[in-house]
DNA sequence: CGAAAATTTGACATGACTCAACTGGAGTGG
DNA sequence: CCACTCCAGTTGAGTCATGTCAAATTTTCG
């Protein structure tokens, strides 16, 4: 199932975390160290639920989505991530208990895996990563506490223009479907939206 | 507007940072030692939409809200908060920009407020509340998660229902009207839902 | 190319909102 | 303590938003 490729190429993600904090060339070297490089199918699952969520992802190529399934076998997905992202399911990663939810690959996926085992080594030995992960979180529970307040303040229509707005580039490589899950409507509803716009422009 | 009454009573708090770490006597004064108390009265404010949320809060009786008020004036409620637990804009008070909501009192409130600058000096000082809040934080992400979830997956009543099993203590003291706007329903379509729910049973 | 999945469309059903009227309790000033 | 106002909560009629189901069409992937 998991493949390793080609050689890692980790510029994009010392780009990334130099967005936050200033690495020297031997802090790169040890970090780029700790990171494993993988490949995942369309499909492919990172997380599954029950599992602890052994590791948090650097996107470097592709799409993962983030979703629960509910008693009814229906997917209700709670984020998206392209590249330049970190995505996981941070609350099993960081607590270590059994996920509730799933992880997989919405189009072949490449990522650099960084382990429970190995963020916390990378803490001790360079305790700068420290205000980056806390960076990086924040910025999570800022865009979940904006999704929130649209969920509780936005209509459907609304809340779809704010996604295109927000995520832009995402618009023209995911489903309409899978939208309209993260959306929390009904795909043939995002349909009828969508159409509506067409007309209007 | 803001008052300081008797003296502090600390038991509480101490008791909700004993559930994450250990303190030894000088770790609790010294920490104590950076706390204000302050009461508010209804409808008085902690955080102002345009100010950089100070201080992080802990309630030891009363009840608070967080709220967006959107362009037409309307009110959307994001958080509730009561003794026991703590409250602020995070957004702001993390990133000390500018707050984009309000914080204030439904009912008469007491709070123990720790400023950012505390805070911080309290990290340096006491390392292991870098844990305690590391898990405080964590704990506002996953509840914010699930709520997410929920949004996107129940209907109004099950949402309802949702709120009520896991915060059994609000129901009795907060207006129907601000429990609407929580769930982003109308008070009129929740004063519907809670009929249907006393005939059923 | 062919099967499977995504998207669109339409008819109909249900969920949820709006507006207005009414009720009752909480706070206020005399 | 009373009279008053104000606001939360309830109720009902009408409307709009969104869901369900089924069928037709298009796209995607193997």
């Amino acid at each position: 199932m998991v493949k390793k490729y080609r050689p890692m190429e980790t510029s994009l993600i010392i780009k990334n975390v130099s967005k936050h904090i200033s690495l020297n060339p031997s802090e790169i070297k040890y970090f780029t160290s700790l990171l494993e490089h993988q490949k995942f199918d369309r499909k492919e699952f990172l997380v599954k639920k029950g599992e602890v969520a052994s590791h948090t992802n650097f996107i470097t190529h592709g799409c993962l989505r983030n979703y629960h399934m509910d008693e009814e076998g229906v997917i209700h997905i709670t984020q998206f991530a392209i590249e330049d992202w970190w995505i996981s399911d941070l609350a099993s990663f960081l607590t270590q208990e059994p996920s509730e939810c799933f992880v997989d690959a919405i189009e072949e996926t490449e990522v650099l895996r960084l382990s429970r085992t190995n963020y916390e080594r990378l803490f001790e030995k360079v305790p700068k990563f420290e205000r980056f992960f806390r960076i990086i979180h924040q910025n999570a529970f800022i865009a979940q506490n904006r999704r929130i307040l649209d969920s509780i303040s936005l209509k459907a229509e609304a809340r779809y223009n704010a996604f295109l707005q927000r995520y832009p580039a995402m618009n023209q490589r995911i489903p309409q479907k899978q939208i309209a899950s993260y959306l929390g409507v009904t795909p043939e509803f995002l349909s009828i939206l969508r159409s509506k716009k067409v007309t209007k422009s």
